[in-house]
DNA sequence: TGACTTAGAGTCATATTGACATTAAGTGAG
DNA sequence: CTCACTTAATGTCAATATGACTCTAAGTCA
């Protein structure tokens, strides 16, 4: 009882602290069905609150680097990875969000590719879960990738979105089975195909995908606005593109 | 130089400041035409930097409310405004936004009602400027009155957001004069219509608006999900609707 | 060689959209 | 009282988009 009365009035005086984190999507075949399914990397805290619980990686802003420089820096240090996409999801304010103090999240959301996350430096505090069966993690890290994915959901159903999950070149069935996953529906394949050929910015290679067992499919490449970091239809003109984390 | 480099390293030891700010949207007749066009409340800054530039409403976030809570008792406030409907914007942590110290914005965007807004307590410090002629604002605000206008006319394409600016009971015309002002564009009086009508948020009533010289529209009545404050489509988890801030 | 698998093109009925015409119901002028 | 005028409200039609489905192409594998 003491002892929250000098905890409530510390929070009084002390400033909220201010923290960057990033829920990071990955396509990575299913353990039995082999099918490609949504993923995602999470870190163990080591310290208190919530010591030995998953948590989004993340961490404090340093003074010098802008918000999305600071999501970017985090997600190099603490799982290895350089997002091939990567944007602004929501800050998160809530009173109750962490017990000790107050404590403001702004958290980024970001896409990689599949040979990306492979290269991922896994660990006993760095592994990826499934996006759909998820423990109990940390604060209010479970609601925060709810949004997330609702996020990523409604910007796959009208953005150009789903390409940043793949290579540079790529099959419409391999587009498809993106969309598949994160929407988790089927699609008609003729009709899907219809679609994509009426989109401007999915250009035919002259290349095949060789080594499958029937008819080679043609492979394509996206020519929309380039899968930079932070590309984005919408003009957000605070937070321009970081040349020095652009892919690869 | 001396002074600056000064500032740089203070600006090192300081945590980033952490700002809310709000862009109010009401549409309200325009001076010559009379068609109801968008308009925004700003203040003007009474202290430095900028100091005599108009700015958006906004200020500290206390440290026992949620950041919605922050917005909306900072509009109240400053302009007296109580929104129809208030969502956040964008946090803009920019390296450059403010030159005394490092400042991180946390903006939010409202609706309010014609009628709310005519009892603004306008004075010196705090006046109404059409969206679409605005001068030059302090900070970074321009880009960021630019960004939530796009966010605006994102939501009004394929949201109900629009029965937010309006009262309790509205023609289909002035739900039309909305989406034209809006968007800046003519639309067609029976398509809009027939559009209109196959929404089910949207119930005829059985009053007819009179005193016009012409035959008496329909009034109808938005019965979605209620024009409460924060109400929106996507599930934000982490900020419930404050019951304390609701509309009247 | 033939079974199998996916690629890729095409068909058809239905829904949606934009442009436009027509009638309904009021006001105000002469 | 009647007519011109204005907007409400409904209807028509062609063009386009969408969903369900069929059929042929081109490879692999047994």
């Amino acid at each position: 009882m003491y002892a929250d009365a000098a905890n409530v009035s510390e929070r009084q005086l002390q400033p909220p602290a201010l923290a960057i984190s990033t829920v990071i999507f990955a396509l990575r075949p299913s353990a039995r069905s082999g099918r490609p399914t949504l993923w995602l990397p999470l870190v163990r805290r080591i310290r208190q609150p919530h010591l030995g619980k998953w948590a989004l990686p993340g961490g404090p802003l340093a003074q010098v680097e802008s918000l999305q420089d600071a999501a970017s820096r985090n997600l190099r240090e603490t799982t290895g990875l350089v997002p091939n996409y990567l944007e602004q999801l929501y800050a998160f304010g809530g009173l109750d969000r962490a017990a000790t103090q107050r404590l403001v999240s702004i958290v980024y959301w970001a896409l990689v590719q599949p040979d990306e996350a492979a290269l991922t430096r896994e660990s006993e505090n760095v592994r990826w879960f499934r996006a759909d069966k998820l423990e109990n993690l940390a604060f209010d890290h479970n609601a925060i990738v709810d949004y997330a994915l609702w996020r990523l959901r409604s910007k796959m159903e009208y953005g150009s979105i789903a390409y940043h999950f793949l290579g540079d070149t790529f099959t419409l069935a391999q587009v498809r089975e993106v969309y598949e996953a994160v929407l988790d529906r089927h699609l008609d394949p003729a009709n899907f195909r219809r679609q994509l050929r009426a989109t401007p910015d999915i250009t035919p290679t002259d290349e095949y995908l060789q080594g499958v067992r029937h008819r080679p499919p043609r492979l394509y490449r996206y020519t929309g606005t380039a899968s930079i970091l932070g590309a984005q239809a919408s003009p957000v003109p605070a937070t321009p593109v970081p040349a020095s984390t652009s892919t690869d």
